[in-house]
DNA sequence: AAAAGAAATGAAATCGATTACATTTTCATA
DNA sequence: TATGAAAATGTAATCGATTTCATTTCTTTT
């Protein structure tokens, strides 16, 4: 548990020339660099990030903020948020807000008391102004959801176009009767992707009835399930179903099984994501996949950048559609 | 961005005293706290954790090593961890390491470098040597999966007994060709595992037959895939499989429906951990109950404990065999 | 009203680094 | 060898809190 002062003195320097070898950039004679080496290892010593990060004003951590850990939506996002924030020295502090505003307030403490530099928000349920308002003061990024013309800047995807590509499979494959298994409206992903899916319908002259559009809580296996069998009670019964996520949808799925109904013959399903389980269900799942691991570092990399003063812009990236067994049988 | 010296102009007193009222403890006049609170209203002040901590000389930040972000299994652990972690007021740095070395190593060096002050390891690949070193200057539990003997302190489940009572259910349902689909040796829960499938065997006098128990490199779906693809392959195929996690259970079931064998009827199949999919399969999957947010709760809590200087001892908790369709057609 | 004891407050050291500025050393050149 | 510029190194302030110990203020008692 050496500090700087010992290792100065076991190597007959002072600090500053501790620190200059340890930071590397001002030049010490190499003799002199040889001595505090020695020094550094023969005390097993390892500098304290809590003086410099003092020092410094800084943290060097990153807030990320998830409404659920368990949707696998998120995993290869946080991989590439973590990656680049490694390579940059950074580390992320991932929290799980669960939409929970008091949760949500415990994090955004760490940010005002310097714990973490800045955040990354993937909440759709984040309150947009308290972000609001930490953004004057501290840096944030939002990812893939995002609170439009408050700016923030973002990446994602154009969920209103990719859903617009989703329904209009649906219609080629000829279906007629589509029902959207949407989540709650206040969030922005949720607007677009009824915007694209009504795009798609009136492209074809297909009315939009009210019965096929449902809404889900919450984007869990349970909600799509229980979404579906309200699906299957409807008196003229859909042949298709988009839903805005693969846990929807895998729910969905496993409901149509239970009640015997052919997946893609007598129902055709169509999720959104991507997320690994997709490929496992029976059938497997038509779906869009979302850039996911390089929306994350995109993310990382905007907030770094902002983090030092620079000008950053929003970004949109692309998607693309999965076609599998659940919509070609 | 006011600091404490500032409060304490503002409010006419000490910095001494604002850093009273600020923690409470010590008995400030409550005329003088008035005038401090008032202070830091106006100021808008937030106290620096920078500073906080380099004097404490803590980071309140407790690490979490987990292999892999994506398996659903370590969900509810690490809820329990920050659920335990923020009652205590620390926050917790999720590291995945990806089983790879060079990782571990950049989040070893945070507990090193103070930036963390212990940590909670879940990483069966977890390089032990390094981690029995670390031990000796850091705090450090192991959760769910441990190296024995070299006095860390652990929670976990009795992983023979529950893989002896998952095999048992197989052999009391009919069962007497049963194959196991272990995950690499060189983990002890896979050790453990094997030993419980051996002595279940041994008890109803089955033979323990070789080309019946495989190996994956990795817990995936694709690697349960795989595994199902040489059991299926085998001369004189086993009518039951216990695999050691659900993902591993659940690609298994995949690869059986494509190949139209149907679960439990011509071949049935058992997992481990319930994690949440495990409930979505058709059919859905018997599987070994482990009680993870207790897990992760307790986890944190002797961490906590740990970095008080209290002794800690280790913890064996319950499990639970839960028996669904893959079994009980 | 004075003295003693308790309560409140303040001054200054401290945690462990970085860095601006000052000083010393080195070395080429005249 | 003396000189001056460049290179290396050191001194001390600083980041923002906590806390020990000293001092001041307030109560209580006689």
């Amino acid at each position: 548990m050496a500090n700087i002062q010992q290792v100065a003195k076991q190597a007959g320097v002072s600090v500053a020339t501790v620190s200059r070898v340890l930071n590397g950039q001002n030049k010490v004679a190499s003799r002199t660099k040889q001595k505090v080496e020695n020094a550094i290892k023969e005390l097993n010593y390892e500098p304290s990030m809590l003086g410099r990060n003092l020092r410094n004003s800084e943290s060097r951590i990153m807030l990320i903020l998830i409404p659920a850990i368990s949707n696998p939506f998120y995993f290869e996002i946080i991989k590439g948020i973590e990656n680049m924030a490694l390579s940059q020295n950074y580390s992320i502090l991932l929290c799980e807000t669960d939409s929970r505003p008091e949760k949500e307030d415990i994090y955004f403490d760490l940010v005002r008391k310097k714990m973490a530099d800045g955040i990354i928000s993937m909440d759709p349920a984040v309150n947009i102004e308290t972000l609001k308002e930490l953004a004057e003061k501290y840096a944030i990024i939002q990812c893939s959801e995002y609170g439009g013309g408050i700016g923030i800047p973002y990446v994602t995807i154009d969920s209103e176009e990719a859903s617009y590509r989703a329904v209009k499979h649906l219609i080629q494959i000829g279906h007629r009767k589509i029902a959207l298994m949407n989540s709650d409206e206040k969030f922005s992903y949720a607007r677009e992707r009824k915007a694209g899916y009504e795009r798609a319908l009136a492209e074809y002259g297909l009315p939009v009835i009210d019965d096929y559009i449902l809404y889900t809580q919450q984007l869990g296996f349970e909600y799509g399930q229980q979404a579906m069998k309200k699906i299957l009670a409807l008196p003229d019964r859909p042949t298709a179903v988009f839903a805005v996520s693969d846990l929807l949808a895998i729910g969905a799925l496993k409901e149509l099984n239970a009640a015997g109904i052919h997946v893609p013959n007598d129902m055709a399903v169509v999720g959104f994501d991507k997320i690994d389980f997709s490929n496992m269900t029976n059938p497997t799942l038509t779906t869009i996949a979302q850039p996911m691991y390089k929306m994350g570092a995109i993310a990382a990399r905007m907030l770094i950048d902002l983090l030092r003063g620079e000008q950053v812009d929003s970004v949109v990236l692309e998607h693309e559609l999965i076609i599998r067994e659940s919509t070609s049988g």
